[in-house]
DNA sequence: GATGAATGAGCTTTCATTCAT
DNA sequence: CATGAATGAAAGCTCATTCAT
């Protein structure tokens, strides 16, 4: 047993075992800095707190991460992650029914359950937390590859599928993220919400697809 | 008589120029508190700086503000009357016109001009700064006003206008909102935009002129 | 009448009537930063605060006082003008009634109501102002002032009538501040208190008649 | 096992090393702060100042103190405790010779030991510092332990015990306060002082042995 | 003389980051 | 590698004092 077990192991289970470590306290460093987050909001995260949740010292948050805003990086790249996830089994799903109310319906369901997760996460992230330009636009690649995604489902469907695509993403993205951001202010469940909206996008769809984009109506008149 | 009140004219006009001196030093220290805002968001907002910017002394400052966040009150003051202003507006050409066009060009129009004027503050103020309670429940007050006027005026043309009105008002907000922060990542010209979602709010409404609030459907139907 | 007025009028009644304004301004200066002192302490007196209480500018006050220690002198010189009040009335006593019960009833009674005229601002002044060496030495100038007189009037019936003098007077100032500075943590009221401090001084000047001054003892013996 | 032992070892001295470390920091830092205290009075006493003469930045001062308050707290503590300590040897003194004499003799010697360690501290400390209700609280805890102590002393000797120790000690307080408060202005030696008040309290409790707390006395009759 | 707007040195406190142990 | 004591730049704010009007 014992030699099999060796056999399994990879050759250097020291350095495993040092990896490991390292990754549970890295872990451990970004699930207390995103807790904070979310508890306390932007002003209240400091590094000597994140250390002193995460159970580590100061000294070893700054062993892995550069600096505050690099773990800042690290809790978006988690919460990006999650998007990524949700987009790809979303484009396999529209691959199965490529109609238009399948595409509105995935679209208003991913975002509202993208939000769903931590929302008082998400609203500090995305409402709170002065991000890097370099963070903004990691934020800005997975709109563009959602809107990307719809745009290639709606193409036969509606004419200019890009400007549509983005009128429908940019839309289902605010409203559903208002709606979980502030709970109170809603006149309906958020259901009934996301309903109004799933109908409102494609009433929308429907409606213009052989258009060409609308020219633009001066707003009085 | 002239003449002994022409002697005490004088008075006035003293008390008046040191009046006008104390508004004037108001006015700049909001001013520059605005600029910094805008160009350097959130985070490059401190007192010592708005007051070199406003080209007076820190004390100055907090003669006129008891402390930082009031500086922020009072550009945020400024920002919504503008926001009550053009509501107002509307408001009274909506009494001219009723028709479901009218209402949905106005709501568009108004909140991409509404957003036109710095937007960068705009977008420092709706998505940066840590607002107060109150702060917060003034932006939120401005939103439901519009929202009301708006469910009023389609009340002849939709059932439950209060949720339709909440909808269309929170989509125009976020989208015109979206447009003027981040120019890039538009796949039409800012006019086009602003006609596909007059469109889309338009087709949404035709939609649902007699329905009850739709029931939710499951994402994945 | 008007003539009778103006014959007993000085010869530059504009002067004296500036005089008796500009008088006004510094009594209302002086009284409105005494009663800062007695109500909020030495932490709440500022320049700015006792203008607005006096009812003048700022620059008024600056034009009377040259500074912020100015004014609390001008209180002190009030404070120490009623100590030697009292100090001359209790001397005109003591040549009527030169026994040692006079001495000591006047000692107390003197001390008890110099005390309990304004008793919070008789605290301020005397165990929370950080006064000048000048100020200092002003009340340390009426206190050998006190101790003179006393040691006057003991010296017919006791040795060393500067020592015992010293001692009862500090022994009476001490009791009467203590007592009127926090009236909570007497055991009894005021006036028992006070008629035991009596019965001690006496105690002490009875026993000390012929006698020279005691040698030390030593505390453990 | 010995040599194992051995080589785990090191570990506890670099801990207590470092909280070694810290302490002397938290020490400096109080020491320093002491020092400003007596040479400067309350007025010279900042964080910054605290810092620099405590050899120490300004940020390990808010390490181990979360606020200046604290600090002086600090060093009230030290005080009290010196106190104390005084107070409990003086009980154990008294169990051995209760009679009035050493009574009065540890009471006056007892205060005149505490007084002559910086003597300066001492001053700023009861007659200038804006002690914090709290810390009021705590003095007058210590006053109260002292007459309560006294008065069980006395019980056997006179009537009123309570009012009669809380004469005495104030008395014994307020008289060895002042003289090594102010060192001129002293007609004899301290130690000539010192008999002379222990003459005199111990002359007031031979007087009242078997009386009734004196009644008032009106101060001239 | 009177006014009060303006000044700025100086205070308390925070927190990202470093480095001796 | 881990620790946590130490750092110090920088922020918010106060208040005695000045000076143009």
């Amino acid at each position: 047993m014992p030699a099999s077990t060796a056999s399994k192991a990879p050759r250097r289970p020291v350095r495993r075992a040092r990896q490991a470590r390292a990754q549970a306290t890295v872990d451990a460093i970004v699930e207390a800095a995103a807790q904070i987050l979310a508890e306390g909001g932007w002003g209240a995260l400091n590094t000597n707190l994140i250390a002193r949740r995460a159970g580590v010292s100061i000294g070893s948050v700054y062993e892995y991460f550069p600096n505050k805003g690099a773990i800042v990086d690290a809790i978006l790249d988690a919460h990006l992650s999650r998007g990524e996830a949700l987009l790809a089994q979303g484009a396999l799903r529209l691959q199965e029914r490529p109609d238009l109310p399948a595409i509105v319906g995935l679209l208003v369901g991913g975002f509202v359950s993208l939000h769903q997760d931590d929302p008082r996460l998400h609203r500090v992230l995305s409402s709170e937390a002065p991000l890097s330009p370099d963070q903004r636009a990691r934020v800005e690649g997975l709109r563009a590859s959602i809107i990307q995604i719809v745009a290639a489902a709606l193409a036969p469907h509606v004419e200019a599928p890009h400007i549509r695509a983005t009128l429908v993403v940019d839309t289902a993205e605010a409203l559903s993220h208002r709606w979980l951001v502030d709970e109170a202010g809603l006149p309906a469940s958020e259901a009934v919400m996301a309903a109004e909206l799933h109908r409102m996008l494609e009433a929308y769809l429907l409606d213009v697809r052989g258009a060409n984009p609308a020219r633009p109506i001066p707003p009085s008149s």
